[in-house]
DNA sequence: GAGAAAGGCAACTTTTCGGTTGCCTTTCTC
DNA sequence: GAGAAAGGCAACCGAAAAGTTGCCTTTCTC
């Protein structure tokens, strides 16, 4: 009964919370959100990982348009981007706001 | 240089967001956030899923603290929980005013 | 009480993911 | 210009995830 088959917004939503989904991806994101574009070997530095691996995760962040690249000399920066968090707070923002509106006619319902 | 240690509010994030990381999932969850408790049936009806893929799905949300069980009679009937979506809310803010705060910085020194 | 509806449990397959290693190119820097 | 620093590319590995099938239990409902 209920539309199970994936919206558009939601697809996007889900590939949003999927670059989200691990630790070492909010991390990096962390890390870049202080707003200093960093190098790879900047971001991998102080870590277990290697730097492929922080390669790697950088990859999916970029995809999912959470993170931007340009290339600096022989160095890659790495930088947050801070409209894609927006768009992740609006679907949360609205799917508890249709939590809300659904308990409002539910004591709409009760009290009637 | 970062800290890439996650921390332990980021793998509280993490696994929230982890959860919400598939379009299947993120569906149901939207089903369920219009306030009505669901069956498992209920849910799968209309899907082209079986109903054990929807069970499981609905397991990673319940371990994620997203959504919870009910029995009644032979159903189990999931609801969603609003107070989880809060804490996600929660990180983004604080990831995104931190890069606000970063920005300010940025130009309170580039206009001295 | 018998059949159907709802679902739990467990084994199994396939794909994806996180990570590593090895090697090659580009760009600095002395 | 030679060596080092930064990183791209690709193959490979092990573990987890997504989904299926089959079977068993519980609860309705006629």
């Amino acid at each position: 009964m209920p539309n199970l088959g994936a919206t558009t917004a939601g697809q996007d939503a889900a590939a949003l919370f999927a670059a989200l989904g691990d630790p070492t991806r909010l991390s990096l994101l962390t890390a870049l959100s202080d707003g200093h574009p960093s190098s790879i070997a900047g971001l991998s530095g102080g870590t277990e990982l290697t730097r492929q691996a922080v390669t790697k995760h950088l990859t999916v962040l970029e995809k999912a348009g959470l993170v931007e690249s340009m290339k600096v000399g022989r160095e890659s920066h790495y930088s947050f981007r801070r409209d894609r968090i927006d768009i992740m707070r609006a679907y949360l923002d609205g799917v508890s706001r249709q939590w809300d509106d659904a308990l409002e006619r539910l004591r709409a319902f009760v009290e009637r």
